[in-house]
DNA sequence: GTGAAAGCGCTAACAG
DNA sequence: CTGTTAGCGCTTTCAC
């Protein structure tokens, strides 16, 4: 590989000179100029970004800390932040968690300033007192946990308002929810909208509707919809926390030869494209990726020159397809 | 950041010593190990991973240029290999190409010795020609382009050839396949297994089954699948070169209220975990992931150390669900 | 066994 | 405008 010293021996100029014209510095003398980029053209130079980031005294990378790359949620999102994250010139880190404690604690730890510049978080089981970050970071999605760090997402209450409304507006009237979690903010959250919307409409929130989901695989999802068809009374609805809940909970009531929506229903949350080819394909709240990959990068590369607290509410929306309206 | 020099100062030896301790280096006299040490555990000294790699010549990282993290497949698959480079202390930087030729090209172009140590390439369009590798690489499956480049994954024509076995063997006799395509060589070689697999059950192989998919997203599986639904004799089986082209298919049936499988059993490629919820489950061909990103992983590994040309077979199996066999 | 010092490739004062 | 030079933090001869 061709270095800084090679180019400038050949073109007869000095590193700085070539340092100048690789790093666009606008007061070069034509002649050198010419001269320095036929000879980056020669000899095929690139840039060593290690030295480069060496001197700078940064790393050239962010991580990205979630849960694991095969839920769809976040093989997405990190698609798009290694998208937003190329516009600054960041490489992307992922991290897996695996959402256990452990998981994200060697996470966090391993985070300094040494191996990245910044940090894109979401986490799920972290504690308070987890949150000593060495690196600017930011937060995707709301938390219980009040700690001072920057976030991005979407309002999670309106969000599951809006869902429920959704089932109502459709004449439900006994709507349960998936999803609900002794630690998780999102949860809490979404919960909270949940009940909110059936208060408006004047319908009671009933605890033995609400199941509580400790992962939000698939699997957990038909696991939580098997113990709410046994009820004496089953559901004509389910808000489900995440779009994989509701694919397991639909796969459980089709077991059970439960007809969505006829009989039962369902909505999911994240809009993963999985569910646009489902069958029935599934109504879910979608939250708009794009803008909270953009986001979070964005504010990300602000805070590491000038630190600042910034909370990002992004858009959502909500696509109803067959699994609350039959085609 | 505390420096080697600062721990050093601090344990009153040289940063030689440091550096040796840091380093594992056996002979250290007890007493400066010690010193060392509590100044270590004192200053929570992290190595710069950025400075060591520049001094020792290589950049900490490996590329894996995948088209989309989005396709479950490669997002599953980058989870394994981000593990089993870790082994390695390796990161890995996620390249998409949404395989496009430019795409894939401009990925390619970006390689090299500066940027990291090796490439994970699982390409779609490249030609011959663009093969210029400036690091050691592996290539993810088998393809028409014969270039040195060693290679990991299943046999593909196996396991094509196990997967219409399977429909042979349910009495289906008209056996559609979707996935032609007219570059990629794993296309290539899964069709050819499907010839091969008619053949010996003395089927005749018939051109207006066999449909070509320029992309193997859920909607191009749909779309084939009407095509061949809108057939005067429409098939009894169709085998898809993966779970999203199956996926799309088996939406594509139930629209048109084609029974799978009692009407069409489907099989599909892959194995992801998507299959394992669908509604009917989707029996597919599952590759060992774990066992491809491993492979791929050490053999880079190996390579950087001493070049060689290597070919390594994975393991697959057939898992039979509801699309092929009713529960 | 350990210290001094060179240097990986780059950027940025500082001169000139 | 451009050359010289120091030094980012680390590893590694080479002496001692």
């Amino acid at each position: 590989m061709a270095t800084l010293k090679d180019v400038a021996r050949l073109a007869g100029v000095s590193v700085k000179t070539v340092s100048n014209v690789v790093n666009g510095y606008s007061f070069v003398k034509p002649d050198n100029r010419r001269r320095v980029e036929e000879a980056l053209e020669a000899t095929g130079y690139r840039p060593n970004l290690g030295a480069r980031n060496l001197r700078r005294g940064r790393t050239g990378s962010i991580a990205l800390v979630l849960p694991e790359l095969s839920i769809p949620y976040f093989a997405e999102l990190a698609g798009l932040v290694i998208a937003a994250a190329q516009e600054h010139e960041w490489n992307v880190l992922i991290e897996q968690t695996f959402g256990t404690l452990s998981g994200e604690r060697s996470a966090l730890a391993s985070l300094g300033p040494h191996l990245v510049d910044a940090a894109i978080l979401s986490p799920e089981a972290l504690h308070v007192d987890d949150f000593q970050l060495s690196v600017p970071s930011v937060l995707l999605g709301e938390h219980a946990v009040d700690v001072p760090i920057s976030r991005v997402g979407i309002d999670n209450v309106a969000a599951a308002r809006v869902a429920v409304r959704h089932l109502i507006s459709l004449g439900r009237k006994r709507i349960a929810a998936i999803g609900a979690h002794p630690q998780r903010g999102t949860a809490a959250l979404r919960l909270e909208g949940y009940r909110s919307a059936l208060e408006e409409a004047g319908l009671p929130f009933l605890d033995e509707l609400v199941v509580t989901a400790l992962n939000y695989h698939r699997a957990d999802g038909a696991a939580a919809m098997k113990s709410l068809l046994d009820l004496r009374n089953p559901p004509d609805a389910v808000f489900c926390f995440n779009d994989l809940l509701a694919i397991g909970a639909m796969r459980a009531a089709t077991e059970r030869f439960v007809r969505v929506p006829a009989d039962l229903a369902v909505v999911g949350f994240d809009n993963n494209e999985e569910s646009v080819y489902s069958s029935p394909s599934l109504t879910s709240v979608a939250p708009d990726k794009g803008a909270i990959a953009r986001a979070a990068v964005d504010l990300l590369h602000r805070q590491t020159s000038s630190p600042a607290l910034e909370h990002v509410e992004t858009p959502f929306s909500l696509l109803v397809r067959e699994s609350t309206v039959a085609r």
